[in-house]
This record gives C-alpha cells, structure tokens and sequence, in this order.
DNA sequence: CTAGAACCTGACGTTGACGTCAGAGGCAAG
DNA sequence: CTTGCCTCTGACGTCAACGTCAGGTTCTAG
C-alpha cells in the first residue's frame, strides 16, 4: 500500500473558511508575494493543509501593524528557519517595535481604565455629554 | 496691576511643533471636531496652552487604533470628567478591545521572539539571502 | 445534462489619516 | 514698501488591505 492518504486539495475557499479570512484576501497574499499556490489544470488554485498556519501567521504580523513590504522579506525565512544575520537584525528590530506598541496600549489602557473609575467613584453619571467643547477664552 | 501675563496666542504651527503632529494634521482634527480653535480677527487659529495635552490624547488614542468618530464621542466627556452610563460602557468596551490587542501583541511578540532564539541557537545562518558577514552570537 | 455553487482574471471602488499643491491673504523686520 | 515666512480655504493625491463587480470557466449534486 502506498501509505497516502488521498484526498482532494484544498481550494481557495476552503482555505478562506479555515484560516477566517476572504476569498480576496487569499488572492491579495499571493498578489503579494506572501501566499504560493499550486493550481490544478484548470487552473484553481491548491493548497497545502499547512497554509492554513501560514495565513494565520500573516494575519497576526498584519495585526501587529506589519505591512506587506516587509512581512513578504521574513517569511521565507521564517518558515525554513533558515536566516541571515540582516534578517535576524530586522526580526530583532521589529520585535523591540512591538515592545513599544505594547507599552503604549498599556499606557492608553491605564488612561482610559483611571477615567472610568474616576467617573464610577465620582458617580458623574447621568448627565447630558456637552456636545462640544468651546474655543478657548481670549 | 492686573496679575495676567498676556503672550501672543499660540498659533497653528507652534502648536504643531510642540505637539509633534503637522499643521494639516491639526486641521484635520478640527475638521473631525476632535480640537477646536479660536479664531483672531484675521481669521487664524489660536489654541489655549492645554491643546498640546489634548492633540497628544489624540495622538494616543488614534495609536491604539481608535477611528475619529469613537474618539469624537468619547474626547468631551473625557476632559470634563463627566460620563453618561452609555459613555461609561463604550470606555470600558475600549479599554477591553485595548487588552485584547495587547494579548495578540504579546503572543506575535513571544512568537518572533522564538523565531529568534531558535534560529539564533541553531546558527542557521548565511544560507539564503545575501549579506555580509556579522558579528557572533554572544 | 443542467442548475447552481465555486473559481478565474481584471479592474475599479472604499476608507482613514493625512500629504501636497494652488492661489490669496496676514504679519513682523528692515 | 517690500521681502519672506506663516496662515487661510479648497481641492485633489496617496497608500494599504482589501471589497465589489463584470464576464467568463469549472466543479459538483441531482
């Protein structure tokens, strides 16, 4: 027996609903480098049950404000584990990036939750917001 | 004597620099009725000392990735300390949307920062892409 | 075989936070 | 007065990550 289990290959769609994203955005990836497909002879494309890591992977560089130019320079890497000491520098780089990303939410976070205790403690609740905010006296 | 110092009002520009934001940043934020202005006889914008603290708000809150329109409904409360029940529940929707952010911006940090260690451990490096020689690992 | 779902390429539309340019005026210095 | 910088309004340009539509092909269920 051959040992394989045979089974049809993903298609775009399936890929989609797997890795919860559109259709487009798929077609966006490999527009942009980030995303390869085989395609069958009609010419759809086919996945790779692991590609469904790999979107997820590049949806979480993207949320973390990565854009594309540079997501599509550490991938290759990334996946083969293989890197260059520029590339480690630039995953370095990007890494303190987000250190600091994080520490400016915590920040804002900190700010917004002293508001709301703040206005709870002070139960400045129930009245009308003032809709604007004048100018400043002269 | 009167007890005020009168200095010339600050104009758009010095507010820009002290706030670190441009000019046609500014003006946009009052377009978005995000900051307001006086206007001197002659038309131009005069802002009151606290606006370098109110553009910096601003700045914050587009930085943990607030649209102008929550921040619009949101800022006046926020600086009169006054909340309405439903204002309260949108600021404590935020502050979680914040923390959610900051989670995924956790996991994406820890998962470069394996990426890193791994590669770096393993001395994978010098195969692919081309680049000079580093420094060693410490 | 046929209907409908899924897929293809190509191209234009959207959104947010500004950038940039044009043309006109204002303001302090010399 | 003139020079030069700052400011004004208005309007179009930009960029990224897709959305959406058109017009055609392919796959699959019955």
């Amino acid at each position: 027996m051959t040992g394989v289990t045979r089974k049809a290959p993903m298609r775009i769609g399936e890929l989609a609903a797997k890795a919860g994203v559109s259709v487009r955005a798929l077609r966006y990836y490999e527009e942009q480098n980030l995303l390869a497909s085989a395609r069958s002879p009609s010419g759809q494309r086919q996945y790779p049950h692991s590609a469904v890591d790999r979107v997820q992977l590049i949806q979480q560089l993207y949320a973390a404000g990565l854009p594309s130019k540079t997501i599509v320079e550490m991938l290759p890497c990334i996946e083969t584990g293989e890197v260059t000491p520029v590339l480690l520098d630039r995953l370095s780089a990007e890494r303190d990036r987000i250190d600091e990303q994080i520490g400016s939410l915590v920040s804002t976070r900190d700010r917004l939750q002293r508001i709301i205790t703040t206005a709870t403690r002070a139960k400045n609740v129930g009245h009308r917001c003032p809709g604007w905010v004048g100018p400043p006296p002269p």
